[in-house]
Order: C-alpha cells, then structure tokens, then sequence
RNA sequence: GGCGCGAUGGCGGAGUGGCGACGCAGCGGAUUGCAAAUCCGUGUACACGAGUUCGAUUCUCGUUCGCGCCUCCA
C-alpha cells in the first residue's frame, strides 16, 4: 500500500498521512455559502480534494473513506439576496445549492459522502455554545454569544498569529461588547424581520465558523484526520473553528492534518467583475468540456498559485483530443498505473501525475493511459462522444454520413475539386473531416 | 508594520548537490491528392550577488521583484 505524505499547515511541513482509524478515514472540507453562482476559484477546493478522495478511497478501500462537505445556507450575504428578491433563505440557498452540484458535477467531482447544511444544525450549535459558555471560553453580551479568545492558551497555532499581533493589526473598530477584541461571535441577535432561530440568548442566528465545528463533531467525531480549504480560511474560520473545538472538548485534538489549497487568479490578476476576467463554472461548462476545466485546474500543484486563462482550457483540451484518440476503443486496465498514484501520494502532486498519465500516451499503453486518466477523473467517456458532442450547428449527423459519403465517391473519381468543396462545406458546419486507413471519421472543430 | 509563499526555456509546469521531467507553441522531415491526425528530429532554462563544495538551478546569507493573509472572500 502506498504510502500518502500531505503537507500539513500547522506543522508547516510535509507529514507521513496516519489516519486515525485506517477503517474509517474522515476528511471534511469547507464549502460553498450558497448565494450566487460558484466561480472557477471556488472550483479548485472542490477539484483538488476530490482528487485526494479518490486516492484515499483507493488506499484505504472504497468505502472506508467519509468525506464531507458542508452548504453554509444562513449567512448575510444569503439574507442579502433574499432581501433583493423578496424570497426567503431557503429559496436562495436551495436554488444556489442545486446549481452547485450540478456544476461540480460537470468537472467530474464526486458527491462527498454527505453534504450537511448549516441550518440543519442549530441544537448542536446551542449545545456548543452552552459548553463553551460553562467552561468559561464564551460569554453572552448584549444578545451576543461571544468567543473569548484570552480564555485559550494556544489560540492561532495553525495561522501563527499571536492574538497580540491581531489585537495590534485590527483595522476593523471593536465591538463594545466584547471582552477583549479579538474575541470573535458565536451567535448574534436577528431583528424581527431577519431570520433567526429562538436559543437561551434571545432570537438571533450563528456566526460563520461555528457550524463546521459541530457538524464535523455530529457527522465524524470529535478528531477528524482531514481538513481541507482555501488558504484564505487559515484565517480566521479554520483558527476559529479549533478554538471552539477544541475548548469544547478539553483540548481535544480537532484536525490532524490540515490542508489548503492556494488561490487562482485568471489572466494573472485576481478575479474580479470590474476587471471583467470573473468566470462562473455555471458559465465556462456551456463552452468548454469539464474535464479540459478539470485538467486545467490540476495543472498547477495545489498548494501554488495557479493562473486559468481560456488559453489554457484550450491547451488542456488539446491534451485530452490526444488521449482519446489513444484510448478509443480502449478497455481500461484494471489497476492504476503505480506512477500515477506515487505522484499523487506525494502531497498530491497533479503535475506530476499529468506527467505519468503522458508518459503513457503510447499505443502500447493505452489500456493503463485510460485506468490512469479515469482514476484521476478523465477520460470518463467515449472517444466519439467527446469529439462529437452534441450535435453540430444547423447540420445533422445523417446530413454529415451522406456528404461524408458523397465526397468519398468523389475521392475515388479523382474530383479533388468536389472533394474539398465538400470538405469547405463541413468545416463552415464546424466538422472537420478526418481521412484515415478505415475511411473518414468526422469531429467537431473547437 | 506582522506572518507566510514564490521567482525554472516563447508559454505552462515538475524536479534534482553532478545526465536538458513532461506538455503546449515554434522549426525541419516522414506520411497525405489536399488536409487533419500520427511518427521522427530539433532548444547550452533555472531572477541577481556573495558563500559552502571537487562541483550549486538545487544548500546558506543578502538583494531585487511578485503574491497572499492580518476578523465578508476558495
């Protein structure tokens, strides 16, 4: 069995993977918070982990891994929207949710073990909250339930900040009512016309990073091996969601290992509507195949910053043309091809992994290109179906065989002429035509 | 200001104390009625300056440049 090495954060070095309990290994990673559509940055969390997935289930056994992600379906930026609308919550967050999986899905990710959701999880919050609060690491404050950072020894070991440092470099006013103020919210008050939730401090609604805490507690226990995200969680949700953890339960470790993925900027420059480079997944499916997002995604390693640019969907795709003319036809072999899974099993190196998958794009090869490729989640259809498509504008696929016919009379009376009038007609169709040793095969143009 | 990350050929991107990973693009050739696809060939790349060393792109220090986080953000 291969032996998985993951950099973890908090011990800022690359660690020998031991999960807890080989029979029921627990990976949790941050989601969405379901207002809008998902845009290609939040796809790489998404891509990234569902790669290490994949490897531990392959390791450890298919189903001996439980890997969840969570729906943050109550938070402003919801109640905003459904302000905007004239909805509730639940419509937003339902609709954002559906479209979400089917996107993800579009890139070949997984569904995770379970999804929990946010709003599903009140009394376990409460019941956190009146923990924390016993214990003297909480307290309420005006409708408030805060977080009392001093209260912790070691709070900010995984973002190596010093709550002094916080306190110094806090270019947000403090709130009158905490105690001290890097202390963070729990649980905060909801006027009559916001939704809310009744709990023993008054009606109000819970903070960000206390959800993730309890579902991961309810759903896998109180130490998980894994967790995942975008390194912009470092600080301060996953800070956050340790001090709650952890003070809950009396320094119990929370997370083993934890792992983030770096950010994606697209044309060099951070995604942003005014620069106009803002690119939904919703959006980039209709033109471009998902596994070209996919393999676009992965070809950065996960912890480096990665550039996504069409340029680079386009030479992706090119990658992939290539392996499926390979693999046509092709029965996959059965095990995955040792050089992939090393690659991967070395702090998930995908680059390296995509190198292994070319070095076996050969004739010879093809049956372990296709089980390599498949494993990493490409290669998931057929040949013909991924040059085909749907079908070509304003032409038919019976209209396409009859001409191919026509010109292939045409070849054998030696009218090139006829023959590449035909050949022109096509290409305006977007169908480009291929002579090969067993006829013409037809594919549509990119 | 604090903490952290990075700089590899035209582009993307691994990796290594001593043989130019790999892909894309380019160029030359084979093949093809023409194409496409495929195959073969083709490149003195490791930001700069010191140091350690028989030898540094790789280790150390410094410099420059770029980036992220510091209570909305994957």
């Amino acid at each position: 069995m291969a032996d998985i090495y993951l950099y973890n954060t908090i011990a800022r070095a690359k660690q020998l993977f031991e999960p807890l309990d080989p029979s029921n290994v627990r990976m949790y990673v941050c989601g969405p918070t379901v207002y809008d559509y998902a845009h290609i940055g939040n796809a790489r969390p998404v891509v990234v982990f569902d790669v290490l997935f994949r490897l531990l289930k392959l390791v450890y056994g298919e189903e001996r891994v439980t890997y969840s992600r969570n729906f943050t379906d109550i938070d402003d930026k919801i109640m905003n929207r459904a302000a905007e609308e004239g909805t509730s919550i639940r419509t937003i967050s339902r609709r954002y949710e559906k479209v979400y999986t089917e996107d993800m899905a579009m890139l070949n990710a997984l569904p995770p073990s379970r999804t929990p959701r946010a709003t599903e999880h009140l009394p376990e919050m409460i019941k956190m909250m009146r923990t924390l609060i016993d214990k003297g690491h909480a307290y309420e404050a005006e409708g408030h339930v805060m977080f009392h950072v001093p209260s912790m020894d070691n709070y900010g070991r995984l973002s190596g900040h010093s709550r002094d440092e916080l306190v110094a470099g806090a270019r947000v006013e403090v709130a009158p009512y905490k105690k001290d103020p890097a202390d963070f919210v729990l649980w905060k008050p909801s006027s009559d016309d916001q939704p809310g939730w009744g709990s023993p401090w008054g009606r109000g609604r819970p903070g960000w990073h206390l959800e993730c805490s309890c579902m991961i507690e309810k759903h896998m226990g109180e130490t998980i091996d894994i967790h995942g995200g975008g390194q912009d969680l470092i600080f301060p949700h996953h800070e956050n969601e340790i001090a709650q953890s952890e003070c809950a339960n009396d320094g119990k470790q929370f997370v083993r290992y934890w792992m983030h993925n770096g950010y994606l900027t697209v044309d060099g420059e951070k995604m942003s509507k005014s620069l106009g480079n803002f690119h939904t997944v919703h959006d980039l499916v209709q033109d471009h195949p998902g596994e070209a997002l996919r393999l676009s995604l992965l070809t950065a390693h996960y912890r480096q910053p990665v550039d996504f640019s069409l340029a680079t969907v386009a030479e992706q795709k090119r990658r992939l043309d290539r392996w499926y003319r390979l693999v046509d036809g092709v029965q996959a072999a059965e095990t995955v091809p040792a050089s992939v899974v090393e690659a991967l099993s070395d702090d998930l190196n995908t680059p390296k992994a995509i190198a292994a998958i070319d070095a076996l794009a050969a004739k010879e090869t093809a049956a372990e290109l296709k089980a390599a490729a498949q494993f990493m989640g490409l290669l998931t259809q057929d040949s013909s179906a991924w040059f085909r498509g749907d079908t070509p504008d304003g032409i038919t696929v019976d209209e396409i065989e009859a001409l191919i016919e026509a010109r292939s009379t045409a070849k054998r009376h030696k009218d090139f002429a006829e023959s590449d009038r035909i050949r022109d007609r096509l290409i305006n169709h977007g169908v480009i035509l291929e002579d090969g040793p067993s006829g013409t095969t037809w594919r549509k143009a990119d």
